[in-house]
DNA sequence: CTTGGCACTCCGGTTACCCGAGTGCCAACA
DNA sequence: TGTTGGCACTCGGGTAACCGGAGTGCCAAG
């Protein structure tokens, strides 16, 4: 009984600070909400989620704040899904529709999160390891100069320039796309790569042409730089911050910059289907004990990539969680159909 | 000689200020310039320069800081070539040198350029419009759907998916292809448009399947959101402004997550082979008028594209005309190799 | 035209002060 | 055992007063 009023007295003033900023003070929490007790009462509960570690004082007779173990167990347990309204739900769909390749639903995507959350908006290109093989395309740019175009299911394109030793009959070059073609075409990245060594290993002897191409696929294929890109948006909300620039604000933008930074906070999202929540120093950066990461993944089986959010602690994670499923959610879906 | 003083004394406070932060007096000037003059002549000076409206005073009885008027006139007449360290000069060759496509370009130009100024770096992808065709590649994924694949020589990459209504023989895809690149190899954008309409014209009856990938290739060609494009970097550097967080980085912020006020920015500086500043409230944008923009045009004929950093009014305008400039030379060599 | 002298201004930092919101604790009560 | 009203206490933040110093404008003399 008591044990359940507390958790609705930290879930109140987790509300409430999240709405106002300000610490939360006994006498407007029983006045906000319709909690039947006296002042009093509340001021002994929250003595005891003070002890416990789910709230602080800023200070000595002020009111309490959320730890961040109290928003963990607020997240954990205490939130009750928040659906967008229809309104929302529209505004992602048609805007995602519009898109028209890969880059374009990147960008739109953390358009739209980072205005659905006000928040920054991060999302990672899908990763090359999880896609598919469209297509592989080669291109005679001279009789020597071959240029070799790797177009994968995500809309991703990859080309490599290779230098022959010896020129190339027109025929050779058709027989050499059919049959990287028949070995990669279809396959995912990982099966493509075993089955155009296979090609290679195959050959007796091996033709000199056949492995530079086959090892130029290889490496374009396992070429991770660019599974390191990121589309971030929404920076413009981080003038809400107001207070605490120095403490908040450069810590997150110096991390915006460093891309690797970003990977492993959005990575730690990648297992399990479900949004995950970093909050304050429960991850490995120091300098950004004060912000919280909302992500998912996204993609067949939400693995192909992730994508999220990052804000200040105090954020609305309902609407906010809410958001990053629903965007995560749709961008599978077009992915899917593109 | 009162004149030359005057100016001498409007460098020296530009130059001071741009340091210190701070108004800068007259006695303070008088010591850390070699002036031979007291510090009550220079008052005179600061005087009247301030009447013809070069300097204001924050309060009375404070020091003078330049105004954009004043700025202007710096940059104009006052400015004295800075080269840039040999060091600084190669890590640009060399942190550009290791790209190895259009996209690592960019982001690498960003980067430099930001790391370079300390200020936010902004790059314009190359624009469609003045690039040519290296090669143009049809690939038939089915019988009926035909891959058109645009390879630009900045190294851009534009495809488009052509559904048949019927299915097209090896030997007619194979003319097709080598008619397309007869006409639009080698060209300018803007010739490849005529000589491919021309190429349908010239057919009797027109072929639906010529017209279609024409049809398609023009409209890839004239795609201009693609043009819309940029990379910003530096936006770390932001967290300097320190004071005045609201007036001059909010709408900074903004500014940046608006493609189209950027593009604006930048489009001013396509003109003429120099390095252009925009101070304060010059340009059409009255929330950024505690900024500066110093961008210029890349490429062949700096026509390309532009590149640019945006800062604080208050800058080290030689310093940073001086890597905007080299960084905008050795983009350009290095696309014109690639 | 330059210079030293002088009175004046005003910003910024410091101190003192008070108000009010909020707390902790205690004794009384259900 | 849990709840409530009462009460003294704490402390942040806002306001007012104050002062020093850097800087100015002006003037008269060189």
């Amino acid at each position: 009984m008591q044990e359940d009023r507390r958790l609705a007295v930290l879930r109140a003033i987790v509300e409430d600070y999240v709405a106002t900023e300000e610490p939360v003070g006994s006498k407007a929490l029983v006045e906000r909400h319709g909690l039947n007790v006296s002042p009093a009462t509340i001021r002994n509960d929250m003595a005891a989620l003070e002890e416990e570690g789910y709230l602080t004082q800023p200070h000595t007779s002020a009111g309490r704040v959320p730890t961040d173990k109290g928003y963990r167990l607020f997240v954990d347990r205490l939130t009750t899904v928040k659906p967008m309204s229809q309104a929302e739900r529209r505004a992602v769909t048609t805007f995602l529709d519009g898109a028209v390749d890969l880059d374009d639903v990147v960008h739109r995507s953390v358009r739209v999160l980072a205005q659905l959350t006000r928040q920054v908006a991060v999302v990672q290109y899908p990763t090359l390891s999880r896609s598919t093989v469209r297509h592989v395309e080669l291109v005679a740019l001279t009789a020597s100069r071959l240029l070799v175009v790797l177009i994968l299911s995500t809309g991703r394109v990859e080309q490599r320039l290779v230098e022959l030793d010896r020129e190339l009959a027109d025929d050779e070059l058709g027989t050499l796309r059919s049959r990287v073609n028949l070995a990669a075409t279809g396959e995912q990245i990982s099966d493509a790569v075993i089955a155009l060594n296979a090609l290679v290993a195959g050959d007796h002897p091996a033709s000199p042409v056949m492995s530079l191409v086959v090892e130029t696929l290889v490496e374009a294929m396992s070429d991770h730089r660019s599974d390191e890109r990121i589309a971030v948006g929404g920076t413009a909300n981080l003038a809400r911050f107001g207070d605490s620039f120095d403490s908040a604000v450069r810590p997150l933008l110096e991390a915006l910059e460093e891309q690797v930074v970003l990977l492993k906070l959005l990575g730690e999202a990648n297992s399990g289907g479900a949004v995950t929540v970093r909050i304050g120093a429960e991850g490995p950066y120091e300098e950004l004990s004060s912000t919280s990461v909302v992500a998912t993944g996204y993609g067949p089986g939400d693995a192909l990539a992730s994508l999220g959010i990052v804000g200040p602690t105090r954020m609305d994670y309902p609407s906010t969680m809410a958001a990053v499923r629903a965007v995560a959610k749709y961008v599978s879906r077009v992915l899917d159909e593109g």
